[in-house]
DNA sequence: CGCTCTATTGATAAACCTCAAATACAGTGG
DNA sequence: CCACTGTATTTGAGGTTTATCAATAGAGCG
């Protein structure tokens, strides 16, 4: 039930290791440091000193980021083979957000010096480390103009769209977004309130576009919810 | 009045040029295009392919992002010395904004080969690249944030302590943010409408905290704005 | 079965947008 | 210098969207 994310896939799909061979992969995430995490718990806290970037190897985190009143925003979701905190490790800065576990993660990480080290051997990784910043300015950006421009529930509609297909599986009813999502935690990443996600699903689901549970979300029409993102 | 940005400046200010000997500055201008843009002219368009990246030496640009729905949003200012469209050019792929120039501007654009050659040259030119980018996304994280939580009055404020920030000219009355800026221009940057930003404005000016004319905002109390905009 | 956490729903209020109309301003040409 | 024109800005009234608050229902777990 549980996503996870063997070794060997890691060589194939890790946007860290395009157009690396497996046993470079290897090599590389023999200088990295393992990680497990319990479910909830926070690899790196907004605020403290970026030292380590790392990669997802199997589970989910959840990049928050909280204003000074304590309201939060839900920045990204990471799953297995994706990168985070490349960017505080390269600026040698604090992290802008705050990683927290989804279920039972593992992630290897690597600091500084070791990746400018590997990036001096590999320059592959560099291009790809690049690539992953880049990759995130655009989706940021978009999601700038999204809550800029567009209604709470169109933006609801973008939401659910992208996780699933960050994390859509396939089942006989339609897709299921395959991790435990709130609520709140719709809100946070759609820039409102529980309150109005609720009601929004609840209308959703009397149309037959979505099929919600506890902490789950099964979308039965993407199409439906695509035009209605879009809608004038 | 217009801010300019000499040559030399160039050396010594440019993102781009940070680590480099003039010479080398020099050098790495030669390789590049100048372009003279009249007020109000664009550069490039969003969605068309993003071949060139841009360093601004005179004038300013106005980064815009357009929805399918034609609602704009400002992403970004782009003044002298610094670099525009780095992101697009290196993942050779389209222009995720426009670039409008706001009075008479000059760039100096490089193409990917180029650029790629300059960077194999003076690996500190990559390095520059890098940092402007992160730059760039921690910028927009931030503001994605603030879009998400926070009341609009308090986004307006932020906005202009930022252009501010950006702009500011010292002046016997206050800080005056020295681009024409419009009501429209503000509600484009802030996620807001013009109504609004000039209501705002107009409450504020009551206060004493800032003076307002057509397009020309001069901000007297700094201070006010601050407290107000990090207020719970 | 009781406890806790999540979700739903209604009522209400606040924030903000939209529209319309009036006013102010800068530049232009007589 | 002044009238004219095209914008930019202001302001009011009204309406919509969305947040907030409160109370209830449901789901999962020991």
């Amino acid at each position: 039930m549980h996503r996870t994310f063997s070794i060997t896939d890691c060589f194939e799909r890790a946007e860290l290791f395009n157009g690396l061979a497996a046993t470079q992969c290897e090599k590389i995430i023999g200088h990295g440091i393992k990680h497990q995490l319990q479910p909830q718990s926070i690899l790196f806290h907004q605020g403290q000193k970026g030292t380590h970037c790392y990669l997802v190897t199997h589970g989910q985190l959840k990049l928050t980021k909280l204003n000074k009143q304590g309201k939060e925003v839900i920045i990204r979701y990471v799953g297995a083979g994706e990168l985070t905190a490349a960017a505080a490790m390269l600026k040698n800065g604090l992290y802008p957000v705050t990683a927290t576990s989804i279920h039972e993660t593992e992630v290897i990480g690597w600091d500084k010096p070791t990746m400018i080290a590997l990036m001096r051997q590999y320059p592959d990784i560099a291009i790809n480390l690049i690539d992953t910043v880049l990759s995130r300015l655009d989706d940021i950006q978009r999601r700038y103009l999204e809550v800029c421009t567009e209604q709470v529930d169109q933006r609801i509609a973008r939401s659910l769209l992208r996780l699933m297909r960050w994390a859509g599986s396939r089942q006989q009813d339609g897709i299921l977004i395959d991790i435990p999502l709130s609520r709140q935690n719709i809100a946070d990443y759609s820039g409102t309130t529980l309150y109005t996600v609720s009601r929004t699903l609840s209308a959703w689901e009397k149309r037959g576009w979505v099929k919600s549970g506890r902490e789950k979300i099964v979308i039965i029409d993407p199409h439906a919810l695509v035009s209605f993102a879009e809608q004038p």
